[in-house]
DNA sequence: TTTCACAAATATGTATACAAAAATACATTT
DNA sequence: AAATGTATTTTTGTATACATATTTGTGAAA
């Protein structure tokens, strides 16, 4: 896959990731042309789609800016993304294999490994093992529609960083809950199953708000 | 608004919507774009925003091809939808306003009004004033970014065909949906209206499946 | 007749040129 | 000095030209 279209989107979606622009500022479509070596056309094409993913915000004949993503806009984004896994979760319970539900239980066997000896790349192991994970519970669900879906949110750019934002104890209550959702499924109780991954995804959320939002917990937060 | 990339996206999505092009057959950039008076540049561009709202499907250096859904495909849509909605509903419980209940509590009136004179115009006007009440129910959730989100499966082909495929009988009941729903929003009860619309939603699937899909329910029914 | 190879035709992917709109700079007026 | 109108510049939007990949058609060989 060596599109220059590919390649540009690639590109400037890390750009984004890696907060190399303020939320608002402008994104000069010449300007990523030039640092992504290719032409305008395909700087565009992938402007659209990052539009449509959430990184970008496009105003006609204005050009794209980097989204900034208020506090409602993130809790939504979570409880949607909370309830979707929700449901591949129930799915995955109603339909996993024996070979996957291994696989999960492989995964959380890891992790608690991994978690004692809090080592340099400890972090990233985690946030390869944990995707995979949900990955099995994706595949599990059967619905490569849903999948895909719920990908766009997944990865999204404030999405992508909460995890990173874990402490010691959280990678620890988040294995405690993929183990309680390998038990659900092994049982093939969906409902619970479902609610336990909602619990997954809400409790992520609000370690986020906690540890990254800009100023914390020190101010402007509305209780209502 | 009179961009020519916007306009071109409207023609080919109503073609489409319109079942103008059969299930899998290939969109020509250059048909398309004769077709639109416009050149392919924006051509290209509705064509990627189509294939990100699941109208069409791009196929590297092959082009777009439309869509088409496999009875999975559509009950994961419906789900993924049902579970959307229901979330919308939810926070409509907690949050509705009382002038935007009674915008709700009036559209119930009146469709219950229409029902009635099953007169040839009916189904348009019933198809009017219930996308009204699931805008209302968006707007009260107070999520504009849940409400944008919803709004990719809703406008979706196999989903807007849906409603039209109602009986009068599956007007009534619809609407007496939406009377419980009303109910569950004026005593601010989220979870019963996130149940209700759960409910409904996923009726309205399953008169789809019995009324719309090629060969509807003379075979090719996995029971499972 | 079928199959494979290869060339012509056609379609998509990308770059560039041009048109139109917006942002900026500057002069004029109050 | 502030505000406003205008000209210039810059940026986005669209059309066209070119490059590349795919499809199709033809013909020779099995």
């Amino acid at each position: 896959m060596s599109g220059a279209s590919e390649r540009a989107y690639e590109q400037i979606r890390t750009l984004l990731i890696h907060e190399q622009y303020a939320p608002g500022s402008r994104l000069s479509e010449s300007e990523l042309s030039q640092k992504c070596g290719v032409s305008r056309t395909p700087v565009r094409e992938a402007l659209r789609r990052l539009a449509l993913e959430y990184f970008v915000r496009i105003e006609p004949n204005r050009g794209a800016f980097v989204i900034d993503w208020s506090r409602e806009d993130i809790i939504d984004m979570f409880e949607m993304r909370s309830m979707m896994e929700g449901l591949a979760a129930r799915k995955a319970a109603e339909r996993a294999t024996p070979k996957q539900i291994l696989g999960l239980s492989k995964i959380v066997i890891d992790i608690e490994e991994i978690a004692n000896k809090a080592g340099n790349d400890m972090m990233s192991s985690f946030l390869s093992l944990n995707r995979e994970f949900h990955e099995i519970i994706f595949a599990a669900s059967g619905s490569p529609r849903l999948k895909e879906t719920i990908s766009r949110f997944v990865e999204q750019a404030v999405v992508v960083r909460t995890a990173a934002q874990f402490t010691p104890e959280d990678v620890m209550r988040s294995n405690q809950h993929h183990k309680e959702l390998v038990n659900a499924i092994k049982i093939k109780n969906g409902v619970l199953a479902e609610s336990i991954m909602r619990v997954h995804i809400l409790a992520a959320s609000s370690r986020y708000y906690d540890g990254y939002m800009p100023g914390g917990l020190k101010g402007e937060i509305k209780t209502g």
